[in-house]
DNA sequence: CTTGTCATTGACACCGGTTTCCATTACACA
DNA sequence: TGTGTAATGGAAACCGGTGTCAATGACAAG
């Protein structure tokens, strides 16, 4: 009565061939059968656990080696019940900006197990938060970075937090805790960068605003103003042009500024997209950068050292945040930088870059 | 002696509470229970499996939609064995370029369970074979896109085949079988092109090439060298000057065309931003675009659009070959495009862009 | 009434890891 | 030598889905 269990066949001659076959990759089992251990010790080497003997570590690890064994990432996914991507979240128009951004992440997440996954949403469609909220639903990314504009947004700060989802929001200025933000100086540098022009003796300066609701274009405006009243120039509402962050408007802003008499000698751009724009509106009309008019711009992408002539600018440092923010992102869950990581800093100095867009005012 | 088995206990009043006090995220346990179906059957709701009563799904459909249970895309993948996840593998240092294929991708990918992953290799690094293979070995996505110039290397592609990972190259001409490619015909593009500016009147027209080994640098080449023969116009050495496609490089090579005696009356630039370090190697000159010199660029990033003067250049219509690339990858795995994905096209026409940065070259 | 077919459904093993819990071993100490 | 304790390794359950295959029941044909 008693029958062979018929399990037991298959196990045996599954002592060499088992689990490889399906797709050439090799499995924990494999490791385990090789090494002569069981699989949980083949899962406490991989996840370095201290209650391990030294000489069944290195066994391990070089079949480890010999195999070329990966451990299947949706499994561990699975069984930890959390996984290894790290969202980039942002809805930025400008593509020097947003792969500065990948860079600076992909930076830190170099030689950890977190990819990066990059979800844009569509600025101002009415779609957003639902889309994010599916994405977030969806994929349960370990964390999220979240780009200017869309980190502004409180709500969407609370959308993650509520879906338990570590998040870090880029900005132009404090928007959260330490633990949950990375944050540029843009009011000073702004205030320092206007007053470059009036210590080259600009007076009549223009402003082309960001768009409203922006809490990166609020700050700059405000350092401009912070510049200008420090100074002492009054600011008639005529030397401030609203812009979107967007070359046209750029363009429009311009040609509302120049029309102005007496015509402004210098115009700081809250972007480098809208002072392409102004120097393009002043060529249009014959002026000459700088001798007619000095540009400043913000955000030095590549477009400013390469037009003509070569625009001063605002330099944002936005790949060493946002490499910053994905440390923040994965703090605790790395061996190495455990310890590193907490201390990230979450404040970063933009400075000015000297270019040959501006000049003293001619003589009147 | 009969005692009632512990596990009724839990297992009644689990009928309300369990498996949601974790992350609060329903299972497909759940679903199952409530529903009063197996998982079996919820599974194959979701897989929308035809040999089910109508009934059923409804009923299931409903609790799934009450609960907003979603299924955990870890354990389908691997259940599966696959994934859902397309890489987007790339070198290519034009932001815009890179921003452009992205929003392609995602278009395809959108409402598709499909989610973009980003992976920047760094151009001429040592490791970034290895890079890459460590990336498809670890993510195992279900397929890769690759960008030019990475996609134009063929051991690349035998890596994703042999390791086996769907892909998809984008290139300047066909590289591969209609399944592994999208293409533009470039060379006929800047045929086109060059045709526009002997058709203006210009003689002498330079070329600034892109880098060697690429292969949409070949391809413009050629297309340039196909004009001029076609319009029996000789073509010295010195009107062709070596770019690698970056701004700095376009400066150069502009001041060495620039130099020869009689000056170049055209350039044409293998792309857009060695075009602007043309025109502002002919700015830093004295020299006025278009009067002086006519240039003509390839890309039509924005960059074309905003600068001084507006560049005359070719569109590539990058995010429709890369919607079209990704739609590929996917063939087969979605319900609705299935019929529609097979027949994606492989071959698309790039156009020239009128703009003014070309005229008739002056009377001498 | 019996049998066969089809549509529908569920039980159970499985994907490749991690974790819990227990068994074993080694070693120090009485 | 007996025993308590720490270190180590293994068996089995589990994570949340999917595949295989058999069971069920309704219905038509014989």
């Amino acid at each position: 009565m008693t029958s062979i269990p018929p399990r037991l066949v298959p196990a045996i001659s599954s002592v060499y061939a088992s689990g490889m076959e399906k797709t050439g990759q090799p499995t924990i089992n494999d490791v385990a059968r090789i090494a002569g251990v069981s699989k949980k010790t083949v899962s406490r080497v991989i996840n370095r656990s201290p209650l391990l003997n030294e000489d069944t570590r290195k066994r391990v690890e070089e079949v480890i080696g010999d195999l070329g064994y990966i451990p299947n990432p949706q499994a561990r996914a699975l069984a930890l019940g959390r996984n290894f991507l790290i969202g980039l979240v942002h809805d930025n128009p400008n593509a020097q900006t947003v792969m500065n951004v990948q860079q600076g992440m992909l930076e830190a997440l170099y030689d950890t197990e977190f990819e990066m996954i990059v979800r844009p949403l569509n600025r101002g469609s009415l779609t957003m938060l639902d889309d994010l909220r599916h994405f977030l639903e969806r994929q349960r990314p370990f964390g999220v970075l979240l780009m200017p504009p869309i980190s502004e947004n409180d709500v969407i700060a609370k959308l993650c937090a509520d879906i338990g989802c570590r998040y870090v929001r880029m900005g132009s200025t404090e928007l959260d805790s330490d633990e949950h933000m990375v944050a540029s100086n843009d009011r000073e540098a702004v205030r320092d960068a206007t007053r470059h022009l009036i210590d080259l003796g600009h007076r009549r300066i223009g402003l082309v605003s960001g768009p409203h609701g922006f809490r990166s274009a609020r700050e700059r405006r405000l350092g401009f103003e912070d510049a200008m009243r420090d100074a002492g120039i009054a600011l008639p509402r005529s030397m401030i042009a609203d812009g979107d962050y967007r070359f046209e408007s750029g363009l429009v802003a311009a040609d509302r500024l120049l029309d102005v008499v007496p015509r402004p000698t210098a115009i700081f751009s809250c972007n480098d997209e809208m002072a392409a724009g102004v120097i393009h509106a002043a060529c249009q009309r014959g002026l000459t950068v700088p001798r007619d008019l000095s540009v400043i711009g913000f955000d030095d992408t590549p477009i400013a050292a390469h037009m003509w002539p070569p625009l001063t600018t605002v330099r944002w440092p936005i790949a060493t945040m946002a490499r910053s923010a994905a440390l923040k992102l994965i703090a605790g869950m790395t061996a190495q930088e455990s310890d590193a990581a907490v201390s990230e800093p979450s404040l970063f100095r933009s400075t000015l870059i000297r270019r040959a867009s501006v000049s003293a005012p001619a003589a009147e």
